[in-house]
RNA sequence: AGUCCGGUGGUGUAAUGGUAGCACAAGGCCCUUUGGAGGCUUUAGUCAAGGUUCAAAUCCUUGCCGGACUACCA
């Protein structure tokens, strides 16, 4: 026993000591720093298209990138805005996304960048490629683009425009430049190999035509480069030493290479791939989010029930459960589903330590004490949190006529139920043992309106006076002294396990939860939350985890969350 | 179909040729004035078949399964 014992706690000091958990990336980065690689100094970036709201998904890479870089002593992590398509990009998404990298927890400073700042040298360097001979001007349309491209077994066809002079191509691209074409008449391509296996190789466009104005460049530019040629040069300028992105980019690195490769630049970054964040019961996709916000599903990119920073935000999630839980699932390179209980867990391990414990009733039920004086009010002494003895003690008003909770009742019980029924005794919370002894219901409905129970005065709580055990604690707030607040209670926002899952042919906005939201408006709160301010979290003790909505909620009007329930033995039991 | 990348308990991961371990989930027990928290504990795994080796999750071969790729998106 004591053996095991001493192995257990030697086991924890182990973990304990160990740095921080690492993964093949890191295991890279050590070896290149070991070969004495840029003098130590390891840069990496976060690379946001602003076009959409940051999800739990970019927290993975957001952990990863300034997580290195904060391990690393003289790493720095940059927030790069990889903004060349002016059709789909927004001002409103870049401001969002830099509040969102700022609310995880982390610090981008002075190094806040844009793609669209390079787009100058990014020019230079495709004439640079023109002038090689690397890259040429084609008249090919779109469709006819796509015909010459062949398919993954047929190899394609070279463009007609393939060996144009480099002094046309010269040509041809300044008019690009200079607005003389209309979208989509030409584009700049680079001249790498229409029979390779990798289609991302057969001459892929490096510019187009796009007569948009950009957020931050408005109407400077016609030409807009792509993404391929864009990011590994952008890595170069800034010199990026890793360049960490998901595994769909992985067939992109030899064209990365490529590009690399045949360009003189200021460094020469090394692009690593790892898998995407997948969570199960949820949807985790720009393009998908976006299309349950267009549809009305949700009431917007922060609704509390989307896996956005700002949804997760809104419904009480905190910075540090998301970073503890990035770190939890690691960094590899195969695809996985991982399990939302994870999220929920780290979100509750964090809440548990920090959150102060409130009474709140959310379905409310009149008791009434009969041996109890009509006008007497008691003050109890209530823990803000077990966890925590520096949060203190707060005082609870006790009165004869309470509310508890409907759930904590049942007329024909079954055996394991430890709360509230007739003849049965429980202690209500920090405050006195009480026995049922009559049900008042409503002549017409049958719905029970008022129980009727009283108390015994010598088992008061704290009173120090030996007192019998009883099953069940229930929670309760006083008739007069609590305070009304609407209660919104949030689920999971699909009923499938892997809703985007679409190969059993349907589609995943059918299998959005219709309970994902229920409003609860006749709830009662103890007084203490008088007051309490936007973004507040608390636990209701019995109940779950919540927070003040900050953006419905009035001082007259409380307005709450549910972050997450508690785990709940009674409801597995009931299963 | 071709190319590339991957396959470790139900889930997420570790073991870098040398004892298959951790966490989540699920079950049980203890404790408890939150059916919370905490403590203890059980179940359960190397995709398959060959090969190399004293020794294989790890190296090799073949097969099977999964993913990515066929935007003037990123």
């Amino acid at each position: 026993m004591s053996n095991r014992q001493a192995n257990t706690e030697a086991s924890k000091r182990e973990a304990d000591s160990k740095p921080e958990s690492s993964d093949f990336i890191r295991e890279i980065i050590s070896k290149d720093l070991q070969q004495g690689m840029d003098e130590g100094k390891i840069v990496t970036r976060f690379p946001p298209e602003p076009n959409g709201y940051l999800h739990i998904g970019h927290a993975k890479s957001i952990c990863l990138n300034f997580g290195i870089s904060e391990e690393n002593t003289g790493a720095v992590c940059h927030l790069r805005f990889d903004d060349t398509n002016p059709a789909k990009e927004e001002t409103e998404y870049v401001d969002s996304i830099k509040e969102d990298v700022k609310w995880l927890g982390f610090e981008f400073g002075e190094k806040e960048f844009y793609a669209s700042d390079y787009f100058d040298r990014l020019h230079e360097y495709a004439v640079q490629l023109i002038r090689d001979g690397k890259a040429f001007v084609c008249d090919l349309t779109k469709a006819e683009i796509a015909e010459y491209r062949g398919t993954p077994t047929v190899p394609g066809k070279n463009s007609p425009n393939r060996e144009r002079s480099v002094e046309e191509n010269l040509t041809l691209f300044d008019k690009m430049k200079n607005g003389e074409f209309a979208d989509g008449e030409k584009t700049l391509r680079a001249k790498i190999d229409m029979s390779s296996p990798n289609m991302h190789m057969r001459d892929p466009a490096i510019y187009r035509i796009r007569k948009t104005l950009h957020h931050r460049t408005g109407d400077k530019w016609v030409i807009y480069p792509m993404y391929d040629f864009t990011h590994c040069l952008s890595d170069a300028i800034e010199g990026i030493t890793h360049s960490l992105c998901t595994l769909e980019f992985e067939v992109h690195r030899p064209l990365y290479d490529w590009v690399l490769d045949h360009l003189s630049t200021p460094s020469r970054p090394r692009q690593i791939e790892f898998a995407r964040l997948n969570l199960s019961y949820t949807a985790l996709s720009k393009r998908k989010l976006l299309q349950l916000v267009e549809n009305g599903d949700v009431s917007g990119w922060n609704d509390p029930r989307m896996p956005t920073l700002s949804g997760l935000r809104r419904r009480g999630y905190t910075p540090e459960s998301i970073r503890k839980f990035c770190t939890q699932i690691g960094v590899t390179k195969f695809n996985s589903v991982t399990d939302l209980a994870r999220l929920e867990h780290s979100l509750r391990e964090d809440l548990n330590k920090s959150a102060h414990r409130v009474m709140a009733v959310l379905k409310p039920v009149k008791l009434i004490l009969t041996n109890y004086p009509e006008d007497q009010v008691e003050e109890m002494e209530a823990v803000n949190n077990p966890e925590d003895p520096d949060a203190g003690t707060r005082l609870l008003p006790f009165s004869r006529e309470l509310f508890i909770e409907r759930d904590d009742f049942m007329e024909d019980p079954p055996k394991k139920f430890f709360r509230l029924a007739p003849g049965r005794e429980v202690r209500l919370r920090y405050g006195y043992i009480i026995q049922c002894n009559a049900v008042v219901k409503n002549p017409d409905t049958g719905e029970i309106e008022e129980l009727h129970c009283t108390y015994d005065p010598e088992t008061k709580s704290g009173s120090g006076k030996p007192t019998r055990k009883v099953k069940g604690t229930i929670h309760w707030v006083s008739v007069q002294h609590s305070i009304p607040a609407e209660v919104r209670l949030y689920d999971r926002l699909f009923t499938k396990e892997n809703p985007t899952d679409e190969k059993d042919g349907t589609v995943f906005t059918e299998h959005l939860n219709s309970d994902s939201l229920a409003i609860l408006s006749k709830c009662r709160i103890e007084p203490s939350m008088k007051g309490a301010l936007p973004g507040a979290r608390f636990q209701f003790e019995r109940i779950g985890y919540f927070c003040v909505d900050s953006i419905d909620s009035t001082p007259d009007q409380l307005v709450i969350n549910r972050t997450v329930t508690l785990r709940d033995a009674w409801a597995k039991r009931k299963r």
